[in-house]
DNA sequence: ACGCATTTGTTCGTATGTATT
DNA sequence: TAATACATACGAACAAATGCG
C-alpha cells in the first residue's frame, strides 16, 4: 500500500514576501489545490479513504497541521468526510448523511420523506439554445434529458389504510451527452438509491455544488396533471444547476414542487 | 481599558478519561460556551471589538489556538468577523456583508436589490394561537405586528426616464411585545438601514440564525392589491423564524414574494 | 477480553508572516 | 518605524475511536 515516490508535484513553497501581489497563496491552499487534484484525477474515488494525514504531509514535504487545515475545509464543503480512528474519506451521494443532501424538501410535519420514484421519459436529444447556454454547450450539442415523478405516500398511520402515493415533485433533469454517454430509460428505472449516485458510479460525474433559484409559477395544463392539481395551480419551481471540479456546470434540473403538504427549507446564518 | 481580574468564570479543566459520557466537551468548545455568554451578556456590543487572542487565553488559562479555535467556529457562523491587524469584532447587521444576510431576492439579472421600503403598518395585538406558539409566548400575550412593502425600481439605465417602483415583497412581522416594547410606527419610519440593525440599536435584540419555510401561494385578493398582482397569482410564501442568543425566537416572519422579475437565490454544498 | 497499532481530534508552545494603526 | 492583532506554519504530545490479532 505504500507508494514511496511522490506521485504529484511537490509543493514549492511560495516565496514569501514583498511585491508579490495576488501570485501568493499560503501553504494550506496549495495542499488543498493538490488534495482537488488528485480527487479530480480519480485517484481516489467516492467512497474510499484517502491517506492519512501524516501520509500526505510526508508526501509533500509540509507539517501535518497545514494538511489538516486544508482537509478541513474540504471537510466543510462537504468533499471530504472525516472519521475519528478510520480515516478521511472522499464524499459520496450514497451515505445516510449525505444522501439528498441538496434536496431541501420536508413534509409539513418535519418528516423526512421517503420519496418514490416514477421514471416518466429518457430521451437524447440536441441541446436548445437555453440549455446549452447553462451547460456551456454549443447549441445543438447532444444532450440527454429525463422527467421523472416524485411521490410521497400519504394518510400513513392508520392499520388497514393502504397508504396512497401524491405526486409531489415533477422533475426535468437536463445533461450533457458526452458525459452521459449510455444513459438510458432502464438503466434509470433499475437503479436504486440516490440519482447522483449513479451518476458517481456509472459515469464518474460527482456533483459538489449546485445553485438554485426558486419561484412561485401557474401549473401549465400538461405537468398539471401529473402533479394532479388544478391547472393554474401554484406551484413551487426550483430551478437548479448542478457543479463538478473545475466549476463545470453538468446538470441543469428544473423541478416543480407541490407545496401543499411539503415545503423547501433553508436554514440561514 | 485594562480588566485585569477573570470577570468571567474560570475554565474548569474537564476531567479527561474514562466513564466520562455526555458530560465531557473539548476545551475550545467550553471556551466558545464562556464566548457566547459573553455576547449574550452584552459585555462586547455587535459592532465593537472582543480582546484580543492571547488576552483572552490569558484570561482563560488556555493557550492562545485553543481561543483561536473557538472563535474560528463563532466567525463561520457569522457571529464574530476576523479583521487582520485590527482585531475580532462582534457580528452587526450593519456592514456591507453582512447587511441583509437573509435576504436571498436577487433580481434575475443578478444584480443586488436596492429596495425601497414602505411601511404600511405598525400595531400592538395579543399574539393569535398560531404566532404565541411559533414565538414561544403565553397566546393572548403582548405582540406587535408590522406590515411592510418592499419595492424594486425598474427601469432604470434609459436616462429621462423617472425610475418607477414596483412592489415586490409583502412583509408581515410578528414580534413578542416585551423586548419590543416601545417600537412604533414612527421609530420605524423615522429608521435609516437595515431592519435587524435598528432591533440591535434600539432595542438590543441580535439575530444571529434563522429557519425558513418557502412555500408556492395564490395571492390572497388584499395581499394581491398591494403587490399589483392578480388575485390568485403564484407567489413565493417565505416564513421566517429568527433566533436570538439561547435559541430563543423573537420574530415571525411572513413574506410574500412576486417572483416574476426576481427570485430566492439558494447555494447548496 | 485485552491490548496494540493506526488515525483523527485536541491542546500546547513557539516562531514568523502580514495587515493595520 | 514600532506596536498590535490576526494568519500561517511547525513540532510535539496525548486523547478518543476504530480495527485487528
Amino acid at each position: 500500500m505504500a507508494d514511496a515516490a511522490p506521485p504529484l508535484t511537490p509543493v514549492v513553497r511560495a516565496v514569501a514576501p514583498a511585491a508579490v501581489g495576488p501570485a501568493f497563496s499560503p501553504l494550506y491552499q496549495q495542499i488543498k489545490v493538490l488534495l482537488v487534484q488528485g480527487l479530480q484525477a480519480g485517484e481516489w474515488q467516492p467512497g474510499q479513504v484517502i491517506p492519512s494525514e501524516v501520509e500526505l504531509a510526508a508526501r509533500w514535504r509540509v507539517s501535518q497541521g497545514t494538511v489538516r487545515k486544508a482537509i478541513d475545509e474540504l471537510a466543510t464543503e462537504n468533499r471530504l468526510v472525516r472519521r475519528q480512528g478510520k480515516g478521511t474519506f472522499v464524499a459520496t451521494h450514497a451515505e445516510q448523511e449525505t444522501r439528498y443532501r441538496f434536496l431541501r424538501l420536508t413534509a409539513d410535519d418535519g418528516s423526512a420523506p421517503p420519496l418514490q420514484r416514477r421514471l416518466l421519459e429518457c430521451r437524447r436529444m440536441r441541446a436548445s439554445a437555453e440549455v446549452a447556454q447553462r451547460l456551456e454547450l454549443k447549441a445543438g450539442e447532444a444532450a440527454v434529458q429525463v422527467r421523472r415523478l416524485l411521490l410521497a405516500s400519504v394518510g400513513a398511520g392508520a392499520a388497514g389504510a393502504p397508504a396512497r402515493l401524491r405526486p409531489v415533485v415533477l422533475d426535468d433533469l437536463w445533461l450533457p451527452g458526452t458525459p452521459f454517454k449510455g444513459l438510458t430509460a432502464e438503466r434509470l428505472a433499475a437503479w436504486r438509491g440516490p440519482l447522483y449516485r449513479m451518476f458517481e458510479v456509472e459515469f464518474a460525474v460527482h456533483m459538489i455544488r449546485a445553485e438554485e433559484k426558486l419561484r412561485a409559477v401557474a401549473a401549465p395544463a400538461e405537468e398539471a396533471a401529473l402533479l394532479k392539481v388544478a391547472p393554474g395551480a401554484p406551484l413551487l419551481s426550483v430551478e437548479r444547476l448542478s457543479y463538478t471540479y473545475g466549476d463545470r456546470p453538468v446538470e441543469l434540473r428544473r423541478g416543480l414542487y407541490d407545496t401543499q403538504a411539503h415545503h423547501y427549507r433553508n436554514v440561514l446564518n
